[in-house]
RNA sequence: GGCCAGAUAGCUCAGUUGGUAGAGCAGAGGAUUGAAAAUCCUCGUGUCGGCGGUUCGAUUCCGUCUCUGGCCA
């Protein structure tokens, strides 16, 4: 079998809070690496403190690609990260460096290395005629609309998953087939050999420490002031994707008098909490990734002799 | 000190005309094809505050004690 002649890429996946943009910084000192970021969130400019952004000064020393690409009343997705994840890591190929892919969005990592079918994207107006009829007749009654198309995908989508009911009909209604028939992906492999590395922390509680820690840390940073912004904008509105964001949805909301201080506090840590829950599931997924404990001190280490040991 | 109202799942509470109890939130696990930090699915035995009494049987009725509110002194 002849050797694998891809070019190298890594993976560094963990969820929020783990301390995956200072492991990232803290590789790029010692290897030729390039910074992509793989977070839905991260894309948006103006969603920053909230975020958990890394800093102006972190992005110049270190400057991580697709962060602040879009404005937050556009909506950004899977399959354009695909592509332009594709994009940044043939230029850092080209420039003979190694592109290192973090972040903790695991559709995107999915999308970037698996593919996506070749399906239209969203239609704003087919889904807003489609929210409008879920508004009198609910979703279980477009899912049985969705049956009698597809069997296939309607069985699999819960009939009160509004998303997934409403996508299976938007690809009906803009290919003429039906999702369950348009098949997955390219056929061709990766064009990459990747290092996987997953920085799980084994103690939830810890976790959960860190994150309350850092959500305080992003109140005294001028969290509230940042949505106060967003919130001034008149283009800007509670169903866009950026903010509905994790924190950005509760700050909202408590800015609209809906939730008092304490109340969106305590929202916004259970958002956050739930959101790392899900990370993990992914993650458990990820069979071929490397695992290092992210709460125990010395996984940098370690995580450096794995990236010495793939890149020789 | 007196009167009244509470005390039930980690939290907020519902309920049992007496047959040992259930919602929301939290939490855990899972799914995941252009919104994915999204969306959805599954999972609830807890001295029903303590001790006595009545009863075949008490978390439920009665007494008493403790604690927490409120009102009156």
């Amino acid at each position: 079998m002849p050797a694998d002649q891809r070019p190298l890429a890594i993976f560094l996946m963990g969820p929020t809070a783990s301390g995956k943009t200072a492991l990232a910084c803290e590789l790029s000192r010692s290897f030729p690496l390039d910074l992509i970021s793989v977070d839905s969130a991260l894309v948006y400019r103006g969603l920053d403190v909230g975020a958990a952004k890394p800093d102006a000064a972190t992005l110049a020393q270190f400057p991580h690609r697709l962060i602040d690409i879009r404005d937050p009343a556009q909506p950004y997705s899977a399959a354009e990260f695909s592509a332009d994840a594709l994009r940044e890591m043939t230029s850092i190929t080209a420039a003979g460096r190694v592109p290192l892919l973090v972040g903790g969005t695991g559709l995107y990592f999915r999308a970037l290395q698996y593919g996506l079918s070749d399906l239209p994207e969203a239609d704003p107006e087919l889904r807003a005629r489609m929210a409008g009829e879920a508004a009198q007749s609910g979703w279980p009654a477009l899912h049985a609309r969705l049956a009698a198309l597809d069997a296939v995908a309607a069985a699999r989508i819960d009939p009160n998953d509004a998303q997934r009911i409403q996508r299976a009909l938007e690809v009906i209604a803009l290919t003429g087939k039906p999702l369950s028939q348009q098949h997955r992906g390219p056929t061709q492999r990766f064009g990459y050999r990747v290092l996987k590395l997953a920085l799980i922390p084994e103690d939830r509680a810890a976790l959960h420490a860190r994150i309350a820690r850092r959500l305080d840390a992003m109140l005294g940073a001028g969290f509230l002031d940042e949505v106060r912004s967003l919130a001034s904008r008149d283009d800007l509105h509670a169903d866009l994707p950026a903010l509905r964001a994790v924190g950005y949805r509760q700050a909202w909301r408590h800015l609209k008098g809906e939730y008092d201080a304490a109340q969106f506090r305590d929202r916004a840590l259970f958002a956050t909490r739930q959101l790392a829950k899900r990370q993990l599931t992914w993650l458990r997924s990820e069979l071929d990734a490397r695992v290092f404990d992210a709460l125990d001190a010395g996984f940098a280490v370690r995580a450096e002799a794995a990236l010495r040991e793939f890149l020789n």
